[in-house]
DNA sequence: ATAATTCCTATTAATATGATAGAATTAGTA
DNA sequence: TACTAATTCTATCATATTAATAGGAATTAT
């Protein structure tokens, strides 16, 4: 249905947790997934993906946990869905041709390859500092709303 | 995996074949299935959600079959793929608001209902007669390489 | 009547997603 | 050294979605 699965979005959320607390230490993940009522254990399979594209540390034992291996400005949101996901073309032809027979004459595969690179696009054009400013702007927006 | 399914892109082969024969009377589902090597009975089921937005016609019986219900520059593609795989929010958050707490505080599905819109309009610019005329020239390139 | 076609409903198979559990490993600390 | 807190690894399971198949009912032109 066209979605982002809880991989992706919870893996945006996790590293948007990652860099609010940025060089404040390692995070446990038993804290994040308690602020954002995510399950630990599910969470837990995001990290290897997320270490393996080079966007987190970790460190283990006593006094551990996981840190950004970057800047917040220096991860893209695409970045994060793409470790997570993998490629983000919204057809299987677009990125491994060899799956169909009709490549070369496909129109539609034309578009969908277009699209996919809107996406990217799109997901590339946010930070993770971008997501941080919002965040914390949104605090003051709905203080206000709740006077 | 942030794909569009084989309804969808099934679904936008299906009515650029419709298109490429507009005007010439209804088209069987049987030669759109052998053309484009799609299961016709699977097909099928494409049909009522089409009909449903008013895209298609059909009409049963011997010398029955299918036409497009408007002229190809009047369909756009967004309308076939949200006809066929619901609405495009990347998230579910972003078009039911009520499935999560969080909405008003999260700033992942702000950034989700954007790239939704993105997509939206990336879809929304590609009319059936633009498919039909890449079509046309896909069949006069191809021709050239083939020599 | 008959043949050709859409239409409808049920069922199944395959795949992807989401979640849980438990043991193994590592590192700090008393 | 022993203890504890944390990540890491592997296996498993439950559920939902996707894809496909099958059979028959209804409709229409000839």
């Amino acid at each position: 249905m066209m979605r982002i699965s809880t991989k992706g979005r919870y893996g945006a959320r996790l590293m948007l947790e990652l860099a609010l607390y940025y060089g404040k230490g390692p995070v446990l993940l038993k804290d994040i997934a308690k602020r954002e009522e995510m399950s630990e254990g599910y969470l837990e399979h995001l990290l290897p993906p997320l270490k393996a594209a080079g966007l987190v540390n970790s460190s283990r034992g006593a006094h551990g946990g996981y840190t950004l291996a970057k800047t917040p400005s220096e991860i893209t949101l695409r970045e994060v869905v793409q470790a997570l996901e993998g490629p983000l073309s919204p057809a299987e032809c677009v990125h491994t041709p060899n799956v169909c027979q009709r490549v070369r004459s496909c129109v539609t595969r034309d578009i969908w390859k277009k699209l996919g690179e809107k996406i990217s696009q799109t997901l590339e054009s946010v930070t993770l500092k971008d997501m941080v400013e919002m965040q914390k702007n949104k605090g003051e927006t709905s203080l206000i709303y709740n006077i």
